[in-house]
Formats: structure tokens, sequence, C-alpha cells
DNA sequence: TTTGTCAAGCGGAGAT
DNA sequence: ATCTCCGCTTGACAAA
């Protein structure tokens, strides 16, 4: 079967051009046009197109035009390596609502159950599958958040680390400069700080 | 043009 | 075998 290597079709896409803007069965017809598929490779394809749709928080073609002609959806092209099939993926852009209401969910609990992730779905009109992913970008936005809180205490504590290093270092300087070689006043210094310390390295 | 953000894909790991 | 999570990555988009 032929091969397709790579897929970089213009469909007339591009922001302020709405009018230009297909419909997602146009998108079919034009990709299919455009590349010219082997029967099997249309259909294989056309499953794919399926698949994002269903995938996607829309279930009609009609849907899929409007929220495409919307602002806070934009549509793109994929195109799996793997498996050398073209798809549709459309761009979501959660509303300000929506968002609130997830993160509203996170802060009570970080881990979603199945019911709670359906709950949110038909709350937010989205797809499970897509609240869960949010769920799971969130989870990662906070540890990274968390490691960079992390990155920066440790910096904090170690450039602290190094002043004092520095600042004992010519304590023991100026003790040693002066010469205090009573044994009374050795016992208790700690054993970096005795200037005896020498003997015992 | 570069950089940052975010939804989503992919693959591996662990649990059931 | 299936599900869910995580880490990493991709691509679109917006802002600088």
């Amino acid at each position: 079967m032929e091969e397709v290597k790579e897929c970089n079709i213009s469909l007339g896409l591009g922001l302020g051009s709405s009018e230009f803007l297909p419909t997602l069965k146009e998108y079919k017809q034009q990709i299919m046009f455009h590349l010219s598929f082997p029967p099997q490779m249309k259909e294989e394809t056309d499953n794919e197109v399926q698949n994002f749709e269903r995938f996607s928080s829309r279930t009609t073609d009609d849907e899929v035009e409007n929220k495409i002609n919307s602002s806070n959806v934009y549509s793109n092209k994929i195109h799996s390596n793997k498996t050398n099939k073209i798809a549709i993926r459309k761009k979501l852009v959660l509303t300000h609502e929506q968002v609130m209401m997830l993160e509203q969910n996170f802060r009570q609990h970080n881990v979603l159950t199945q019911t709670k992730k359906h709950d949110l779905a038909d709350q937010l009109n989205l797809q499970p599958r897509q609240v869960e992913v949010w769920f799971q970008n969130r989870r990662a936005r906070t540890k990274l958040k968390q490691r960079e809180i992390d990155c920066e205490f440790w910096k904090t504590y170690c450039e602290s680390l190094r002043d004092e290093n520095r600042r004992l270092k010519i304590e023991l300087q100026d003790l040693r400069s002066r010469k205090l070689g009573s044994s009374a006043y050795c016992v208790h210094l700690p054993l970096a700080m005795n200037p005896s310390y020498d003997k015992y390295e």
C-alpha cells in the first residue's frame, strides 16, 4: 500500500478568514481529494476522523461546525507518524466557566473517580476523556510548580550554607592568626574550629 | 520571531 | 487485558 510520508495540505485555514473555514465534512473531502488515498487508506482515514469526532466534545457534524466557527475552538490537522494516518484534531480552548469548575473540583480532590469524571463531563459538556486529561495536566502543572518552589528553596539554602562556610573560614583564620593555643579553649571548640585541627587531618 | 501555555497524543509502568 | 497515571512531547495559539 502506498505510504503517506508527509501531510502538509493547505485547507485555507487561518485566523481572520472564517468565511473559508471548512466544515468537518469538507475537511474529509479535501483530505481525500488532496491525498488521493487508495480505498483502504481512505476507509482507515475516515475511521480515524470518526474517532476524533467521537473523541471530541461534539457528537454531530453541525455541533462540530458550530464549534469550529465559534471563538474558542480551532481546527487543525495531525499526522500520526506511528500509523501514517491523517486525522483532524480540534484544538479546544476551555471556557473560563469550565476552568473554574474544574479548578474547584481539583481543589477538593486532585484525583478523579469514575463517577466524578462522568458527572463533571456531563456538567461541562465535555467528554470524560477530556476531563481526565485536564486533571492529568493539572497534576503535572502542580508538580512542576512545586519543583520550582523546592528548587528555589534549596538554592537559597545552599547559598546560606556557602555564606556560613565563608564566615567560618574567616573566623578560623582569625583565630589562627591570634595564635590562641590554650588547650582549655580548644576543648570547647568543634573539631574543625580547633586550632589544632590540622593535627587530626 | 521567540517564548510560554495548554489540550492532547504516545508509550511505559503499575494495579486490578 | 484493561484502566489509569505519569513523563515527555507535539502543535496551535497568544503575548511579548
